[in-house]
DNA sequence: AGCACGCCGACT
DNA sequence: GTCGGCGTGCTC
């Protein structure tokens, strides 16, 4: 008779015990189906032991019913690694161990095409990359496999501009570690890079390379798992999710675009593959490399302690000079577009050349407000602005679909003059194709492509049905084509059509209206604006040197703005550095951050305050609170939401006192109100 | 997370 | 008198 401990895939980290007559195929890494409670469930078995544990009766221990797996799908590192998110990450175990495998019911997103990234294998590479990469490679028998886990592994940061040849580099320093037996993973940002990215590895190492790809079919997914799992593909891509992948004998990681938000996981656990990264790397010996031309806040300060290593590309190889990129101010325009931006769209259309507007966020910045009083109209469920559909002749909120007649005079003041003088896409094609009838215009973002409500496309497929995806890949992919094939004169779009940046065709960008999201009650705001700016600029200027960037914004002093503008990444964030320093925010302090959301917004407050005043006498010296508070987003789908922020300099102060608060306030909690915790928040609306 | 057990309101 | 709400607690 065996003993095996078993967690579920539950908020709970407890473990549970079961049996088995015939050993040998239960094992510690396999799935099982065991009796919990009143039910049968998929458990994980994380350990075998001698007897049932204390406190626990031995017949009161049942018997596993089936082992699923014939063959471990966990090993000891990613068992370590789960236990270890659990502690980080305020989570079950089980939940860790099932974000961790790729055949859970994840949302499957459709794949963009691949533009044409043209990364020619270069045969000599710069002296840069030279130095870069015999510093990420340099002593390779690294003798750093005994490091205790909770030291930081070897980290190097890849800083350049797009076109520096940062991929050349990654590239070569993975070939570099398979060629000693070693493995590779290879992290790129979900959904943009992913498909292209995986396109150039399998290129360069063939059947030697695996793809996790969210829009892979769950057995493929698995498949592909198994054969990373056997040791068949020593180098993985994939977004976030790819970090967990279960190569044997990790070498290197590589985190592309390192910047990228979608690092961070959006549902519970909400771990960043970032940390998961740098945990793994020192767990079993590895090292890491990011990169990107506008590094986190935190990878910034990690740089500056010396704690990253920073690789500077600061040349662009084929010599191509980063455009003009020119602020405007829009404060005495019209409509949404300035003298300055007509003229040059203008002008690149006699030269034959193509124009690409770029709006950075839908929603958000495109709202009613009226003119007289400055009343907004917002979504009575969601309190964010509403959104203004033209094609739809609806005003829809974009967090929950909610829709409304636009208000022929405003509600609160009664001025006639309402009307919509915001920046949404469909507003500004409009206006272009106003402006410029003679131009060819195409808009591509999730509106004109996306599968719901077939809005403007009519006769669709049935819902559910891959093809309706398959139309969202297949309407952008023919836009681009047009756009490649010049076609199209000017091409408008969100945060989809910056890798149609790479097309030679183009001269002009047009980056619409800049402070969409610098107006956001989130301390990365101006963080994010920056960095936005700089990515477009420095995509534009890849491929159309002659070209010229034009930025529009209401805020023509804002240093996110100016900053961003001089590409001056250094000089942005001493400012921005100094800034969170005084203000105590990231890098300089962690947070855990508490949301409460419930229907009820009486329930919702009382939640929020109880778990306030338990947290109170749980806090560490020198860690402080924020809040509670409304959430800058107050209500989502009519959920009223309330947070609470616990903050210190250092993690180990506060996760102690988060994990007793959870304690304290699971017991006795309200059933209609819900709980979220986010250690280290990326987004905080 | 489920699911049952158990204790208080308005209904055939 | 019951049906049914949801607050409480447990699951090896």
């Amino acid at each position: 008779m065996a003993f095996f401990d078993i967690v579920f895939d539950i908020p709970s980290d407890q473990s549970f015990t079961y049996k088995i007559d015939e050993k040998g195929e239960a094992a510690s890494g396999k799935r099982a189906m065991v009796p919990f409670g009143r039910r049968e469930c998929l458990g994980y078995i994380i350990a075998e032991r001698e007897t049932a544990p204390d406190g626990v009766k031995e017949e009161s221990v049942k018997k596993i019913r089936r082992v699923v797996d014939s063959e471990r799908i966990f090993d000891k590192n990613d068992i370590e690694i789960a236990r270890w998110m659990a502690g980080f990450y305020l989570c079950g175990t089980g939940q860790a161990l099932a974000a961790m495998i790729p055949s859970g019911r994840r949302m499957t997103v459709p794949s963009l095409p691949g533009s044409d990234e043209d990364d020619e294998p270069s045969l000599k590479i710069s002296e840069e990359q030279e130095a870069a990469l015999n510093a990420i490679t340099s002593p390779l028998p690294a003798p750093c496999s005994l490091l205790p886990a909770n030291k930081l592994p070897p980290m190097f940061y890849l800083y350049g501009i797009t076109g520096s040849g940062k991929t050349e580099v990654f590239l070569r320093a993975a070939q570099h570690i398979m060629n000693a037996g070693k493995s590779v993973i290879y992290l790129v940002p979900e959904i943009s890079l992913t498909h292209q990215t995986a396109e150039v590895i399998g290129k360069r190492f063939g059947s030697q390379a695996a793809t996790l790809h969210s829009g892979m079919s769950p057995s493929k997914r698995f498949a592909e798992w198994m054969r990373i799992r056997k040791g068949d593909a020593p180098i993985v891509v994939g977004p976030r999710s790819a970090v967990f992948a279960p190569v044997p004998n990790l070498g290197l990681i590589i985190i592309d675009e390192e910047h990228d938000s979608s690092y961070k996981s959006g549902n519970t656990p909400r771990y960043h593959a970032r940390q998961i990264a740098i945990r793994r790397c020192s767990q079993e010996g590895a090292r890491l490399v990011m990169g990107s031309a506008t590094p986190s806040a935190e990878a910034w300060k990690l740089m500056t302690d010396g704690n990253i290593k920073r690789l500077d590309l600061s040349r662009r190889l084929s010599g191509g000079k980063i455009p003009e990129i020119k602020p405007v101010s829009l404060t005495k325009t019209e409509g949404c577009l300035t003298k300055e931006l007509k003229d040059e769209i203008r002008l690149t259309a006699q030269m034959g050349r193509q124009t690409i507007l770029f709006m950075n966020r839908r929603g958000f910045a495109h709202f009613y407000q009226c003119p007289s009083c400055g009343w907004e109209q917002t979504c009575r469920r969601c309190s964010v602005s509403l959104t203004w559909h033209k094609s739809r002749g609806r005003c829809i909120c974009h967090y929950c679909g909610y829709t409304e007649a636009p208000p022929k005079s405003c509600p609160n003041c009664g001025s006639v003059e309402a009307g919509y003088r915001g920046f949404g896409i469909e507003m500004i094609e409009e206006e272009v194709r106003r402006t410029f009838p003679d131009l060819r215009l195409r808009r591509a973002d999730a509106d004109t492509a996306g599968k719901k409500s077939a809005s403007a496309t009519g006769g669709m497929s049935p819902d559910g049905n891959p093809a309706s995806t398959g139309n969202h890949a297949s309407n952008l992919e023919e836009t681009l084509a047009l756009f490649k094939a010049g076609l199209i004169d000017i091409l408008i779009g969100t945060q989809m059509v910056a890798k149609g940046l790479n097309f030679q065709g183009v001269r002009l960008v047009g980056v619409v209206f800049a402070d969409t999201g610098l107006h956001l009650p989130d301390f990365r705001a101006a963080e994010r604006t920056f960095s936005l700016i700089v990515q477009v600029a420095g995509r534009a200027g890849r491929y159309f040197p002659d070209g010229k960037v034009i930025v529009q914004t209401l805020r023509m002093e804002d240093p996110a703005i100016t900053r961003s503008c001089a590409l001056d990444v250094t000089g942005f964030f001493n400012a921005e550095l100094n800034q969170r320093r005084a203000l105590n925010f990231p890098p300089y302090s962690r947070l855990i951050r508490f949301t409460i959301r419930s229907k009820d917004e009486k329930r919702a407050d009382t939640a929020i305050k109880r778990l306030a005043s338990l947290a109170k006498p749980l806090l560490p010296g020198g860690a402080d609170t924020l809040g509670p508070a409304e959430c800058p987003i107050g209500i989502i789908n009519n959920n009223f939401r309330r947070q609470f922020i616990l903050r210190s300099a250092s993690m180990g102060a506060i996760h102690a006192a988060a994990r007793e608060l959870l304690a304290r306030y699971e017991k006795g909690k309200d059933s209609k109100t819900y709980l979220e915790v986010d250690v280290d928040p990326v987004s905080m609306l």
